[in-house]
DNA sequence: CCCGGCATCAGCCAATCGGCTGATGCCGGG
DNA sequence: CCCGGCATCAGCCGATTGGCTGATGCCGGG
């Protein structure tokens, strides 16, 4: 009845790009109109393709997935965009949905599923693969266990890094007795009492990892 | 002149092995034999259909990759295996070659890379890509910074949740200065001063990061 | 059979940490 | 205009940590 689903596909392995492209091309109702391997690409062709449908990978280098998806989201495209993730680690869910996501899924979801999903997001309907959805209660269950001001980034990656108070101090310009105070936030805000734990949170959280 | 190379596909995510099926299949010289989505069907796949080449995952859910390499390199298997993994850390690569793998590759590689790979694989070379060699080297130069004893593991990883050293030795049923004693082999192996730093290593390396 | 790695334990001591109380200045939202 | 969050600083004190030296028992490979 309706024509096909338009749909361009955004991840910087070309391996995934094809196998997505095979995926939909094998079956009937779906156009790929293009590809982009990072996030500012994907914005680029968004804007020339307008396709009824953006998979997106998040984790690319140059042009990250959640600024496109906020670019997108400003620029009032009227794509639906469907985040497609390796892994999911309820850092990125969040954050992908308020930028203007219709739904995410995981990469290993079966093939029909993934059909199912871009249908639904090209009818405008929120996707999410199981796993997802439960973390995302769980998520709101918490308040929130509120992010880390800048500066407590900044000690806390040292701190990751075996360095003390007092290096701390000298490292970042400022008395070992200001670290402490903004340790002890980091504390709070982690839930948790000694640095040690700060950095497996931090980790876990995703606030470390990436330097 | 010679005939096909032929492969089986090891991943558990069903758009990457698609994706994999779909290269080789668009060009001549090769032949997927199979697919599989974890190690244990992978060896028994290996078994029945004799590739020249396996390309596999490290990362599975069920049946280990670096598990399937070890079982074919036990059984004598004359399949070459090349590791095909998302992200290299290091902390794989060793032992994936260790164990038998013919080479590594990034799945972020170009395609030619990719047919380029296989093709040397099945010819017994071992093929690294470049990020991966480098590593390499680097992790040769450095003497290996050794595993952690099963305890010292345990400990690290209480260390990681905030325990004190006080009540690790409760949870373990050990004396604190056996804790201390521990930690310090810890720290020592993993090139640290405290237990901040052995924790960030400790996810560095994915000796923590899975409970 | 010896040595090295693992696991266990003791005691000492200085250094570091973490908690607590209390303060100041800036900035942005209500 | 006030309040809350951020960033800065101080001092005190008990708790914890980490380094050091030294020891014992078990096990497995050379």
């Amino acid at each position: 009845m309706s024509a096909d689903i338009s749909l361009i596909l955004v991840d910087d392995h070309p391996v995934v790009r094809n196998g997505l492209r095979g995926m939909f091309e094998s079956v009937p109702g779906f156009t790929v109109l293009g590809e982009a391997a990072d996030g500012v690409a994907a914005v680029q062709l968004a804007d020339e393709l307008d396709p009824d449908v953006i998979l997106m990978d998040l984790r690319m280098p140059g042009g990250n997935g959640l600024d496109a998806i906020t670019e997108l989201t400003k620029r009032g495209s009227r794509s639906r965009v469907l985040v497609l993730t390796t892994w999911d680690t309820d850092t990125d869910t969040l954050p992908a949905i308020e930028a203007g996501a219709t739904g995410y899924l995981l990469k290993d979801a079966p093939r029909d599923e993934l059909f199912t999903a871009v249908r639904e997001a090209a009818a405008g309907r929120t996707v999410l693969s199981p796993a997802v959805a439960s973390r995302l209660v769980t998520a709101v269950r918490e308040p929130a266990p509120s992010p880390l001001a800048a500066r407590e980034r900044e000690v806390l990656a040292l701190v990751a890094k075996g360095t003390s108070n007092r290096d701390i101090a000298r490292e970042l310009f400022i008395s070992e007795a200001t670290v402490k105070t903004h340790l002890s936030h980091v504390f709070t805000k982690l839930g948790v009492n000694d640095r040690a734990a700060a950095v497996a949170k931090g980790y876990e959280q995703g606030i470390l990892g990436r330097d």
